[in-house]
DNA sequence: AGAATTAATTGATTTAGATCAAACCCATTT
DNA sequence: AAATGGGTTTGATCTAAATCAATTAATTCT
């Protein structure tokens, strides 16, 4: 839609040209377009389509979602500048999930067979997306969603954790993360209830962990976020670095 | 190690020579060795070791397992025959995941490094290859171990149903499971505890959906075994076609 | 700006499944 | 055949987080 360039683009180094010569970044910049901004609620996907395009998020944040054959709704993930959806689609031929901006969001949008074609005479190409095929497998099998055994604490203060490291891979240095989904959609995303993270915010709050403001989150300990992460029973009055590790 | 023939195998329509013409299977082939039988307790692969191969099952039965940095045991999941596994290791260039033997197992090796460069001039290989990651990132983001919102019987109940159409996609006809993995693997791998595992075993079988012999599983009921895996809130007393299904 | 609507918080109660504790059942081994 | 030791089952109790029920704070709309 609009002309792209993927060698002045800030993400390149952690999206799909890493790896890449500049020669070939020029070659994967010609199936690679920008598309339009998308504002909060719009939809990029939907669960369903037929599967034809891999995108980039460049900026924003949007959230995936899909809703089962029960009609019970999944909240699966939310993507930061420079990570790719769409790639689960490859084989069902299908979107799997709807996608929605949740604040102003900036694509890069790729046919998949013109990659598929251009993986097949650039190999660092074809490395590359099997690199990143591989690292979201690796992810949804080492981190899933939750681990079963894990307390709501530290399904939440993982899932802030999680987001705040991401954040700072992408060059940001700040401790506030704006959090553009509702607290509805972080209960479903971690399977809690809405009111499981209100009470839970409010004690990571007392306990000086983080500060929040509606939906802008400051991160004042992230010793104490991290260890809450691993630590399985913390007691509210006990510090987290008083427990010790408890090895099944 | 041994003579190999893709050509030959029964696994062929489900495996990687799925969509390759006659002439690449025999150049897949190539770069294939079919490995010395593997017994029960025998590891394929050691979480953390570096990353060579990837493998298929030809015969028996493998579980996947990791130990997370506390020390807690992850059972991850369990191959038949038809089924890869290693991909989630490309990225990270190590194994996220010991893989061992729960039976008599014979396995397909190949060299990672070898089937990408095999890769970049079959288009037809690496389309399949790019499928089958696909396939595994789809079916770990919609179908993963657990749903939060799942009850101990639907993921039971989805666990038996999940493995009965696996072993009928690969030409099985028989009702009967052999689970060569112990209630404490079924336990671990869905996230409950044993007990929850046997006092389940037993209403399933009072209900008529199963009969159990030690590790040999009967389904008897096919058709209500699947209502459980959809259904919410079963009561033991209810047949699960009395339930209104309730749409969130 | 004020009304209407939706999101978030707070408190009381309930419950599914964990944990604790003990018995039992197989398969080996001696 | 008795003994050892996992794996499995069964029962009693406990608890984290869900659900139910209001209330309060933010948005959005007119």
């Amino acid at each position: 839609m609009y002309d792209h360039s993927c060698s002045n683009c800030a993400m390149s180094e952690i999206c799909l040209p890493l790896g890449l010569d500049k020669a070939d970044i020029g070659r994967l910049e010609k199936i690679v377009t920008t598309s339009a901004v998308r504002h909060t609620g719009d939809n990029i996907v939907r669960q369903g389509d037929a599967f034809q395009n891999v995108y980039a998020v460049k900026s924003g944040m949007t959230k995936s979602y899909r809703f089962d054959d029960a009609g019970t709704e999944y909240i699966h993930s939310f993507h930061l500048p420079g990570e790719l959806f769409g790639l689960d689609a490859i084989y069902a031929k299908r979107y799997g999930f709807t996608v929605e901006a949740l604040d102003t969001v900036v694509l890069c949008e790729m046919n998949f067979e013109e990659l598929q074609v251009l993986c097949s005479h650039v190999p660092s190409l074809q490395r590359q997306v099997f690199n990143l095929l591989s690292r979201d497998l690796y992810n949804s099998h080492v981190n899933p969603i939750e681990h079963f055994d894990q307390t709501a604490e530290q399904k939440l203060s993982g899932f802030l954790h999680n987001l705040l490291s991401r954040f700072h891979a992408r060059g940001h240095v700040s401790m506030e993360l704006h959090l553009p989904m509702s607290r509805r959609d972080i209960a479903n995303h971690l399977g809690l209830a809405p009111e499981t993270i209100s009470r839970l915010l409010k004690r990571f709050q007392q306990q000086n962990v983080i500060d929040i403001k509606n939906r802008l989150v400051t991160i004042v300990d992230q010793v104490k976020l991290e260890s809450m992460v691993h630590c399985h029973a913390l007691e509210a009055s006990i510090t987290p670095s008083e427990i010790t590790r408890s090895v099944k």
